[in-house]
This record gives structure tokens, C-alpha cells and sequence, in this order.
RNA sequence: GCGAUCGUAGCUCAGUUGGUUAGAGCGCCGGUUUGUGGUACCGGAGGUCGGGGGUUCAAGACCCCUCGAUCGCCCCA
């Protein structure tokens, strides 16, 4: 590379473009489409937000917080923060504006991220996520909308196929802290014999010993205490509501119990779409109940459930995309007859053609170059030895508008 | 933050155990052929081999540093 005095992009960020930015367009196009059909309502919010919008919600004791957010003093001083997440910036929306007034609540919306995260497979520093909530619902079929919403998603993307549903509950919060405190307990008994990373998430975070990759952990993993056995009836009731109301909607799903949330304000619910097509970055679609989030912003109780999915990897998954067919390539195979060329398309594009015009570069080579453009009907204008000649070349003999494009070729000559 | 692999034309890549002036295909530009024809041929532009330092008579190749990319670990809201 011979650039010496370009600025370079920064490092995680990306610049899509061609198949790749065809494949993001349709994933963006389908959860538009998909997300009316479930009437929920688009929002949009701000890229970014005060720092303790995010602190507050993601915990300020986290690493997250402190080393993976982009933070920044703005000219008066305050803390402000890129948003690594949707979901704060939503409560936070919810809370400022009264849309308790709308309760219960289906949002949708989709756009940038930005998490300072070492760059691979799947994960950038601005990345791109679909999100969808369901604020002010405390039932159970709240989550399963949610969740048949996703299923749709995926499988009008055309990546159902090798994604897999892993469903769990966390249980309510009773539940939820007697069964952390039973894996501490049991954790702690064989401390010594689990990796060192493990020894360190006993301290900070143990549910997530859960799903270590590391085989010394994995044998007591086996045989930690599960959830299950300390549910209360309520939170088993609503857990068992989910499951039925995803047999009834049609959704397969997974259950695993090894599914957790960090974060102490996630209750009952916790999902996640996997697919190993993806390499270490299998999750294209997650999320779960976040009952205890608004408090935690200083809002009332607000019992809320949501998801959110990578638009990144779901164009990864959708595979390759290739433009728009060209209908209609007109070529000026002498200079004189440009504006001729110019004045054909525009009819055209006016009749919702979609076309392209071949007037710069070698005249004796636009010809080729158009047809290598592979259009379905090809149109040369030329002048042999002063004499205009000119035609309509129909290369598809499928193409249904063929008659409307001649129609409009010989009115113009 | 840690580790592995990789950086040669716009793109995809060759480049011998270190040895003249660094190559090919595609693309781009021009020319010749063809003249309802995705042709074929000829020519051209474009590289301080990511950057810096070192070893050597000699470095694209070997060593060190650095920047970047890719993949993985950690983290995953």
C-alpha cells in the first residue's frame, strides 16, 4: 500500500460495500417488514448519552464500564458515552418522555453500537444491531411475541437453518440469588482445581463459570447446582407459560440451563440464537427480561423484555447478495449521440426502469462494456460514417417489460 | 490486556537455499480487429515489496521494533 498520508479507518470500524452492504440492506429491509407484522413501533434515539445512563444500567463495577465504552468529556465537562447497547438509551427514553402513557410498549429499532473490544470474527468497535422491546409487560406472553417475532426474523432472512433457540429462565430475583449463592458454595469446594480464569469469575461474576470453555471447568460443571431446584412456584409457573406459548406459536427452541446474564437486573427469561457457522462469535441474536432495569435508572418498577441481534453477522449468515439486475444498459458508441444516450435514460429511469448509461472511456469499447454489465435489454447508439445507426438488442428473452422498453425506444427516435 | 498467523500494483496472488532493472491474471487507459458484435491482438499507466532499524558484498526474503489485518483467549451489556 503506497498510502503514507491518508489517514487510515480506525481500527474496528468498517466499510461496507457491494454484496456485503446488499446483505446488511436486507437484513435491515426483512426486520422492517417482519416487525410491522407484530405492530411494533419504531424509535429512534440518540447515538449517545450520558455516561451514567450506561453506568447505571450495566453496573458500575463491571470492567464493561470502565474499559470497554467509549467515553468522552463534552465542552461543559460532562461525561458522555457512545451507546454500547440499546437498551439503556430505550429505559432511559421510556422514563424522560412519559411513554408509560403507552404501556405496554413494542418497540423497534436498529443502527450503530460502539464497544472499544479487540477486533475479530463477528465483532467490531461500531457494529450494527436490530433491537426489539416489549416495555410495561410483566406476563409471560410478552416474551413469547418477543421471542416468535425473532423466529420469524430468522427464518424470513433464510438463516433459520443451523440457528438453534437456547432458552432459559434466571428465575425471579428470590430465585436467582439462592441459586448464585449455591454456586459459589459448590464452586468454591474444588477452587483449586479450576482454571485461573474461573478462580477469578468465582469472585467477580460465578454464573458465568457456567459456560467456560475450559475443560478443568467443565467437569464440575456437570454437576453444579441448576436452577431448577431453586425456582420459586411463580417463577416456574412463568417459565412453563413461555415454553408452552413457543410450542404453540411454532417455535423450537433448546433448553440450557448453562444461559446466563451478568447482570443482576435480568429476570425469568434468558435467550439467545446460536448458530457454529460463526466461529467463536455464535450468538446472532440475544437477549431476555430485564424486570429490574428501570429502578436501577430511577424509574418505577417496570417489568420489560427485549432482544437485540447483529446485523453483521446475520449479513454473514444471509450470505452473498448481488445488486439490483440492470434492466436497461445504453451505450453511446460515438460522442455525438451522448446526449441522446442521456435523454433515453431519463425517460426510462421515469418509467421506473433501472438503467445505466456507457458514454465515457473508448467509444469503440462502450458496446463490450455494457454488455458485460450483463443487462436485459441493450441498447447502441452509434454514427458510421455519419450515418446514425442504432438498436435495441433484447438479451433476456424472459424479460417481462421488453415490450414496454421498445415501446419507449421507438418513440424516442 | 494476552496469543497465533499474515502484510508484494486498484483486486487476487507468484517471486527458488538471500543474487541483475520485482512479475502474472483480472481491472483501468489507449490503439488495431470485429460491426448487432460479450471477440482476438498490441501498447500504456500504476510498486521506495506496510513503516523504521539491523545483519550481509548483496534483503521482497533473515533478525529486532513498530503499524495494520485476520483468527482465537479474556470480556460479552
Amino acid at each position: 500500500m503506497a498510502i503514507t498520508n491518508t489517514p487510515q479507518a480506525i481500527r474496528g470500524t468498517q466499510d461496507i460495500f457491494g454484496a456485503d452492504a446488499e446483505a446488511f440492506a436486507f437484513v435491515v429491509e426483512t426486520f422492517e417488514r417482519v416487525r410491522k407484522l407484530y405492530r411494533f413501533r419504531r424509535a429512534e434515539m440518540p447515538v449517545f448519552e450520558k455516561t451514567e445512563v450506561f453506568a447505571r444500567s450495566i453496573g458500575e463495577t463491571t470492567d464493561v464500564v470502565s474499559k470497554e465504552m467509549y467515553s468522552f468529556e463534552d465542552r461543559g465537562g460532562e461525561s458522555l458515552t457512545l451507546r454500547p447497547e440499546f437498551t439503556a438509551g430505550i429505559a432511559r427514553a421510556y422514563l424522560t418522555n412519559g411513554w408509560q402513557q403507552h404501556a405496554p410498549l413494542k418497540l423497534a429499532t436498529h443502527g450503530p453500537l460502539f464497544r472499544y473490544e479487540r477486533p475479530q470474527k463477528g465483532r467490531y468497535r461500531q457494529f450494527h444491531q436490530l433491537d426489539a422491546e416489549i416495555i410495561g409487560a410483566a406476563e409471560p406472553q410478552a416474551d413469547v411475541e418477543l421471542l416468535a417475532l425473532a423466529d420469524q426474523l430468522l427464518k424470513e432472512l433464510g438463516v433459520a437453518d443451523g440457528v438453534t433457540l437456547q432458552l432459559n429462565t434466571l428465575g425471579d430475583a428470590d430465585s436467582r440469588e439462592t441459586w448464585r449463592a449455591a454456586l459459589v458454595g459448590y464452586f468454591r469446594d474444588v477452587q483449586s482445581q479450576l482454571s485461573e480464569d474461573s478462580q477469578e469469575r468465582l469472585e467477580k461474576n460465578p454464573l458465568r463459570i457456567l459456560d467456560s470453555k475450559d475443560p478443568r471447568d467443565r467437569k464440575f460443571v456437570a454437576d453444579a447446582p441448576q436452577i431448577d431446584d431453586f425456582l420459586s412456584s411463580e417463577a416456574q409457573d412463568f417459565f412453563e407459560a413461555v415454553t408452552a406459548g413457543l410450542d404453540a406459536a411454532g417455535v423450537a427452541y433448546e433448553r440450557n440451563k448453562a444461559l446466563v446474564r451478568g447482570l443482576d437486573y435480568y429476570r425469568h427469561t434468558a435467550f439467545e440464537f446460536v448458530t457454529d457457522r460463526l466461529g467463536a462469535q455464535g450468538t446472532v441474536l440475544g437477549g431476555g427480561r430485564y424486570d429490574g432495569l428501570m429502578e436501577s435508572l430511577g424509574g418505577p418498577a417496570t417489568p420489560a423484555v427485549g432482544w437485540a441481534a447483529g446485523i453483521e453477522r446475520l449479513a454473514m449468515l444471509v450470505g452473498e447478495r448481488g445488486d439490483d439486475r440492470l434492466e436497461l444498459a445504453i451505450a453511446a458508441e460515438h460522442d455525438q449521440r451522448i446526449p441522446e444516450a442521456i435523454v433515453l435514460a431519463t425517460q426510462f429511469r421515469r418509467a421506473g426502469f433501472k438503467v445505466e448509461i456507457f458514454i465515457s472511456g473508448s467509444a469503440r469499447k462502450r458496446y463490450d462494456k455494457a454488455r458485460r454489465a450483463e443487462p436485459a435489454v441493450l441498447i447502441s447508439l452509434d454514427l458510421r460514417e455519419g450515418v446514425r445507426a442504432h438498436g435495441l438488442n433484447l438479451l433476456d428473452q424472459h424479460f417481462e417489460r421488453a415490450g414496454e422498453a421498445q415501446a419507449i425506444f421507438d418513440s424516442c427516435q
